[in-house]
DNA sequence: CGGTTTCCTTGACCTCAGTCAAGTACCTGC
DNA sequence: GCAGGTACTTGACTGAGGTCAAGGAAACCG
């Protein structure tokens, strides 16, 4: 938790890294400088909060660099992770939106450097520009059918498959080249936070990455991961479709 | 499955039952009348399905009377119930929005009346008219949360909270006055999809129910649902909460 | 009306994943 | 270095919920 007053880094809208990547890349420059005028950018370690559930929502907070997850938990202090964002992503619009407080929080799961775009400024540019909104509109859509996936697949797959899943997912971003057609991932996680994307416990994170090792599935050290046939995890899949 | 060529119902726009409630109720007289030229209207019966997962998106579909399911099935045939659509509803913008086919399907429940806006009208209005992509985006988040927050109780409670969860939503629209402070619900669904929506089999929703009448929580009679005490469903929802 | 189908319920059984508890590896600060 | 965390692993046990199979109830339709 750095809450404190972490140097507020001179990060600039124009030469953002992220920039062609942000729902803002629609603005022409005028309207890029209101976002550049009305945004604070702040630092955060891993473990530190950007907000929290339950929040008074303020602005909409975009992701310069590192890598942010968004968590969810219930009374029970059970905790989801929802969704990893990256560089360029946006978050809390919908909250913003909606008018109501954050109802997830976010953590940086990476050194991150974050911008918060005041809501004065959001729904003016919201007003100057309707391509804006129609770009939030598609992201929320792509989100909405992500969620609407998960649910199907937490309610019907069984823990391997929700895993080979997942990996095949992350595989699309942190997959790195191996020889021969193998797959190496570099993955940004912790075990337990594997285990929170699928919803299931650190023990039965270790069992079934065990598992997948007998099989010779994936081999596992530290947070690098070795599927020598990408087939093997696509047959996990659909081998708990049929029968 | 009644696809053949249901008569096509003279419905109109300006007096359509569901105006105040639809996206649409931001449109301008002149505007709506184009989407009262835009679109086509049909009966449907329940069971009959209104779009297919897969099928292709050919425009926004939108609720005049009756009611909806949104469905959607995985490659082993398990299928969950995502959510119910009502008079006013817009069903598909999502597809639409990203351009691609239905990933899910909608079934009636009840025999109602639909409509489908032809796209290029939806996408015409939209340059028109930008506060109409606000209110879909508003709706968008808005099935965000529902969905998340339904991940979040698929892998994190138990059969018994689900569905008293299940039935303290449903209240909301399907509850009508029982004497004395009860509570009576007219339920517009079957068991089978109920335990769909809780993502549960048939027999699974079966005993929930007997335990919940054993317990003298609930009583269930064909479709509706007698609730003596609230406090007791909402109870089952924190009991799994603590310890 | 009886025949068919679909829905719902029940029982017996089993298995997957959660729980509890203990042990190990690793990292950090002193 | 050692003490204290935290993350990860492992085992033994348990139980909630899925599966299979069968029977009953209710809707549908000739």
């Amino acid at each position: 938790m750095n809450d404190g007053d972490k140097s507020a880094t001179a990060v600039n809208c124009f030469t953002c890294q992220a920039r062609g990547r942000t729902e803002w890349c629609v603005l022409t420059d005028e309207e890029l400088a209101l976002v550049d005028q009305g945004k604070v950018s702040r630092q955060y370690l891993p473990g530190d909060v950007i907000f929290h559930e339950g929040d008074e929502c303020r602005g909409v907070h975009c992701i310069e660099s590192g890598l942010v997850g968004i968590r969810k938990m219930d009374a029970g202090g059970n905790e989801v992770l929802l969704r990893l964002n990256h560089p360029g992503d946006t978050m809390g619009y919908r909250s913003f939106l909606a008018g109501n407080d954050h109802n997830n929080s976010a953590e940086a799961l990476e050194p991150s450097v974050i911008c918060l775009v005041s809501g004065g400024t959001v729904r003016s540019l919201l007003e100057k520009n309707p391509t804006l909104g129609l770009r939030f509109l598609k992201h929320a859509a792509r989100d909405l059918d992500d969620a609407e996936e998960k649910v199907l697949q937490s309610t019907t797959l069984p823990v391997r498959a929700r895993f080979a899943h997942l990996l095949l997912v992350l595989k699309e971003r942190y997959g790195v080249a191996g020889e021969d057609g193998a797959l190496v991932l570099e993955l940004p996680l912790s075990r337990q936070d594997m285990a929170a994307m699928i919803g299931i416990r650190p023990e039965s994170m270790s069992r079934t990455i065990r598992s997948f090792e007998e099989d010779d599935i994936a081999h596992f050290s530290g947070r690098r991961v070795h599927v020598a046939r990408i087939e093997d995890l696509i047959r996990e899949l659909e081998h708990s479709a049929e029968l």
